[in-house]
DNA sequence: ACATAATAGTTCAAACATGAACATTAAACA
DNA sequence: TGTTTAATGTTCATGTTTGAACTATTATGT
């Protein structure tokens, strides 16, 4: 019968979408570049950040706050400890988990790293009026609520 | 010294534009969930996609929209060439490039697929009135355009 | 025409993420 | 208590993405 549906493309929700994918995709990409130089992905970035706002945070909860499966978290932490950028150490009421803490020298990387983002954040962001963004922000706040349930 | 920078958790653009890279993650992230039964990754639909929109576009081209490395679409295309739904076929004028087109199948397993992604997408906007989606998408296209040329 | 540049696509090794299966420890409950 | 169930983290095999080196073809410049 070959009955054509509306075509996603003419849908105004669909093409914004994919409006906010692409921009949230060249960030990424240009926040890596811009990270090189101090040997950090933004994946461990990510961790970096987590760590400094949650401090003695087990692994499983990093896991879920960054969105990501345990087994990425366990791959990923022993570069960091490594590096003498995290310590892990283990919890003494639970023998399971291990708490994770940023060292001395993890938080003075991370705060490089973050006046990296934060430039390139800045610079992205800088079209928008504080209203436009903070209206960006709810928006998409909403969007993880609703697709977190689901 | 430690002169303390102001901390990007303070800063609306900042927070806001976490906001908007964790709603990607988990839209990507449920998307790929939802296409799994037509045995689809979200980066192949993205390739259907751009063919679609663009019969007989290059692999270089494909690989631009994509926002993606050459090697990616080379080794993306004959997963789905073998499957039967892109062709591929040398362009007659240069020898060196490959015009992609979508076969039957393909178009057909595009619809199939739209139809999951745009529901999708229905979802997770549908908190947003018309003039609010438009704001958001006209923000990110000019994200985009600010950070392509950096 | 000829040499040089640039372009399209491929190959390959390395980095990365993922999910399933597993070991260890803790909690629930009978 | 003793058994079952759940939670934490690890391991491993798989699939993906990437960038650098490579081949083949076309454009450019002298």
């Amino acid at each position: 019968m070959n009955i054509k549906q509306e075509l996603p493309w003419d849908n105004p929700r669909f093409r914004n979408w994919v409006a906010v994918a692409r921009a949230c995709h060249v960030l990424e990409r240009t926040l890596a570049v811009k990270l090189a130089p101090l040997d950090l992905k933004p994946a461990q970035l990510d961790v970096l950040m987590n760590l400094y706002r949650h401090p003695g945070m087990s692994q499983h909860d990093l896991a879920r706050k960054l969105l990501v499966g345990r087994s990425n978290v366990t791959m990923l932490l022993p570069q960091l400890e490594t590096r003498g950028l995290v310590r892990r150490e283990g919890d003494e009421k639970d023998k399971r988990v291990l708490r994770l803490n940023l060292t001395e020298a993890g938080e003075a990387l991370l705060m490089q790293a973050l006046k990296v983002h934060m430039a390139l954040i800045e610079k992205a962001m800088s079209q928008s009026t504080p209203e436009q963004c903070d209206l960006i922000g709810d928006q998409m706040r909403k969007i993880y609520d609703v697709l977190k349930e689901a």
